[in-house]
DNA sequence: CACACAGTTCAATAAGAAATGAAATCCCGG
DNA sequence: CCGGGATTTCATTTCTTATTGAACTGTGTG
């Protein structure tokens, strides 16, 4: 929730195949991640990612943070698809290798223009529908509502108006 | 996750004690808020607060959204901590009486202020500690790691100077 | 001062989300 | 076109988080 502010700062050391840069970098993603709403496994292997001089297999992945095939193939699976890692070609390799994507610019303004705009226009809609109810309405409280829709509508403009230009300081 | 993007039109109906307006709005809400990792009874109270026309006791609450007596203390608690709902005083009446704060601004900067900023310290004291730790590292890797700490500063030093722009957008 | 009503807290439970792992699918090399 | 490793998928399990409801606290009134 909200007060939650200093979480998690221990993580048991799995099997301490993770040296201290490693944990801090996979404890850092955890969080920040998380406040995008994704699961821990997500921030673990972008964490580890990020720090590995070389990219790593879905095998290492697995091994050194302890967690399933499935975690693994779906967390990348994720990542990739907001363009946060990224396969690369290992010469002879029969298995993928995974290396960080380090333009954050890349995935922000992808988790806004997938995220935060459907949501707008989403709830734009609501607001049209909401508006179509007022008829439906006591007199007194139309007027009241009516305001209140309005304001809405202010919100919602305000934040489209806003996301080019996040996008624009971003990039 | 982060493909959910059109989640949950229905909302089963509860006791119908909700007109269509309510409903859009409560929909609405709990979409906002969960984007921000908030439960759905604390978009529920926070949409019926919204449309309504007059302030709403904790009863009307309870009633009309069918949650528990803790559900909507902790729920108002949480919202007034970040001032998005505030107690009104209703004369004569022995109960507390509620009303949505129309000013997104003050609770987006609250939230800023309160989730984003100190993520934002705290991964800074990660990167120091990050540093600290290269001297363990073989020289090979060292040099790799060190420019993705880097990287990560430069991140953390954007954020930084991006958030009182924020802040002013939305004053 | 005690009763009744309003509100808070918190342990127990229910609901929801993420992780697991086995089965299915996809390739590449022979 | 077969065999086998690599990856994906998805039903089941596990874990986390929200919600409930009952006990507790606080408070104003007769």
């Amino acid at each position: 929730m909200l007060s939650d502010s200093q979480t998690s700062q221990p993580l048991p050391a799995k099997g301490s195949k993770l040296g201290p840069i490693e944990m801090e970098a996979i404890e850092m993603f955890i969080n920040f991640f998380r406040l995008l709403g994704l699961p821990k496994s997500i921030g673990e292997i972008y964490g580890l990612l990020f720090v590995s001089p070389r990219p790593l297999t879905m095998d290492d992945l697995m091994h050194r943070l302890n967690i399933s095939l499935g975690a693994a193939s779906q967390g990348l699976k994720t990542l990739r698809s907001f363009g946060a890692v990224k396969a690369v070609y290992s010469p002879g390799e029969r298995r993928d290798h995974f290396v960080a994507d380090l333009e954050l610019s890349r995935f922000a303004s992808t988790f806004l223009k997938e995220q935060i705009l459907p949501r707008i226009e989403q709830a734009g809609q609501r607001a049209e529908r909401m508006e179509a109810a007022l008829a439906s309405l006591p007199d007194a409280e139309r007027q009241v509502t009516r305001a209140r829709i309005n304001e809405l509508r202010r919100w919602l403009d305000r934040g489209r108006s806003m996301l080019p230009v996040a996008l624009k300081l971003l990039a």
